[in-house]
DNA sequence: TCCACGTTTTAAAACGTTTGCAATCGGACT
DNA sequence: AGTCCGATTGCAAACGTTTTAAAACGTGGA
């Protein structure tokens, strides 16, 4: 507002506002001397174009949208801090900026990005956290829309792009990494929910196991309802006071590795002596709980600033087929984990 | 984009544009049968207005600016997320949305916000973190452009609508807490830049102690460049080896309070027996780090709701009076800190 | 001198709203 | 019946850009 309008540019210029415009732009058919003159009258008057009016005629607004998901009152974790300055460092290259959108009390995220969709105030939104069977993946191919979303389905029939972290491969190498050390009873505090995370990282884990092909290998899974607090403690204690116990029980994600870490040492456990525990996320906390968590990176930032040139490559190409990518999450080794109890080895 | 245009909406009620944007914004000199049959038909073709139209001839964007403070690139706590989180909740309850701007590389945070500012794609902005003499708000205020500031300036005489938390409250409470506990050799480890945060904090403490006016308290400082872990570590072993060592250190944050948790346990020190620490931010990993970090809930996310609310009110009615707010931080009592070990008290 | 042609510039339409002002429509009053 | 008035509605300008189509301008060849 208040800011010096193309009209008077051109005025002071002496040219036309069309002119101004195309030479702004770089245009060739605008003569070199003129594009020269004029780029250097506007960083003279310190001219700014109006976002608005450009958008009106063009169609594309410069922004990409992002629908905050809807979360619990208590818990914020640095995921959406991460992604959301990873997005930010990854569209600033392309020009974009980021539009982020929050969800009414009343009403439902699909309704918002339906608004932030056709109010034309988006050339394309990134979409967190795939659930299962996600409505609006449905409604964005439907309006063949461009999207990129973080998370992918388990139904791979569905086609759209997407980027998501390897975690099967993660909890393979967990796997591996535990059984190297003599570890053959394993156990996985997991999710009920039906998360597409929680299937990929138990299979990846199974299939591990099955590579393995060692018959000694048992698995005990416990799962509760994902922000249930109370039955998560149970569900952990149901593997840590079991008849035989795990050597090394793996969390689905760092706060599920975490309470397991705590269980254990009230349960007089001293871990890794007793108990190895590893985590997925490397969270904050991963790193101060004693005795510090071994877990995977999910490198959160690195996959939003890759959202974010994949999202820009869409809307500028309209691809026709999807594209896709995995990120390797990193194995953050610290003291959790450690080589099986002496005791167990000997039965 | 391809979303149903005001003219076409009007065309199939054969009513003028005019009027059916009236009858959609509720004007009362449109009568109520024909607003009541617009909203319907709105409703039902599943109109959507286009923001960059509308924004263009209101010269309102609907929006309001953020601008994401550069960061290093390892860290990255739960501010962003907390605050963000927070300011949409806040920001949708009055239909205005958050538009994010990313510094680039070889760019200034400030040339970024001019644009932000200058494009009219944001009514008013969001400035966090507020350093001592902060570039940003002289260019606003000069440019009379509405933000609001989370954070504020040590030096009151530059007047300007901010939101704090009173953070030099919690310092006098942490003070009077561990007082009464009977400790009376206090350390403080704090950071040797010259940020706003600092100043009050330590004032806070040192406002308690010159109140309770008891010639016995002492307190010893140490700081350490913000970002220079090595530098802090030191920092906080010259307390915890000191030849008197204080019985209670208050960490200026939570990442400096649970340095010295660690260092001191590191030392043999257990906690709260041996020493009590205080903290400040209430960070996620405070609650993980044994024996659990007693410390202040900032309340970031309720902060930026209110700031939302805040900036809403200075768009709108430009108050000539700047708007302030503390907002007074919570005392999370965890498990490090207690009473004055036995050993120092007779002395 | 005039024409044709390539280069450069201009004029004007378009994007989808909001809003000031004029026009229309009924009915009430003279 | 003619006026006037309030309640509704329609018309058209305006917001600041981009872009299409046409105009202006030189320049060199005939």
């Amino acid at each position: 507002m208040a800011g010096l309008t193309l009209r008077e540019l051109a005025a002071r210029l002496d040219i036309s506002v069309g002119t101004v415009s195309r030479a702004l732009s770089g245009d060739t058919a605008i003569a070199l001397k003129t594009r020269e003159r004029v780029t250097e009258a506007a960083k003279q008057y310190g001219y700014v174009p109006n976002m608005a009016a450009r958008q009106l005629v063009s169609g594309r607004s410069g922004f990409v949208g992002f629908v905050i998901p809807v979360r619990g009152p208590n818990f914020i974790d640095s995921y959406l801090g991460e992604f959301l300055t990873g997005l930010g460092e990854g569209l600033v290259e392309h020009g974009m900026d980021l539009f982020i959108a929050t969800v009414p009390a009343g009403r439902s995220e699909l309704s918002v990005l339906r608004h932030v969709v056709e109010s034309g105030r988006a050339d394309g939104v990134v979409v967190p956290r795939i659930g299962e069977a996600d409505e609006r993946l449905a409604y964005l191919l439907d309006r063949n829309f461009p999207f990129v979303a973080h998370g992918r389905m388990l139904d791979s029939s569905a086609s759209f792009n997407w980027l998501d972290a390897d975690s099967n491969a993660a909890f393979s190498e967990a796997f591996d990494l535990l059984y190297d050390l003599g570890h053959r009873h394993f156990g996985l505090v997991s999710i009920s929910d039906p998360m597409t995370f929680r299937h990929l990282r138990e299979r990846g884990l199974r299939d591990a196991i099955a590579r393995r092909g060692d018959p000694n290998v048992i698995l005990d899974v416990a799962s509760a309802p994902r922000f249930d607090r109370g039955a998560t403690v149970a569900a952990v204690n149901s593997l840590i006071h079991a008849e035989r116990r795990p050597t090394a029980i793996i969390g689905l994600f760092d706060e599920l590795a975490l309470t397991i870490m705590e269980e254990a040492s009230r349960a007089g456990l001293s871990i890794p002596r007793d108990l190895s525990v590893v985590g997925f996320d490397n969270i904050t906390a991963a790193a101060y709980a004693p005795p510090g968590l071994t877990t995977f990176e999910a490198r959160t930032r690195d996959s939003a600033r890759e959202i974010a040139g994949m999202l820009v490559s869409v809307i500028e190409k309209k691809p026709v087929t999807p594209v896709t990518k995995l990120i390797a999450p990193k194995l953050v080794a610290r003291a959790s984990h450690g080589p099986v109890p002496e005791t167990v080895r000997k039965l």
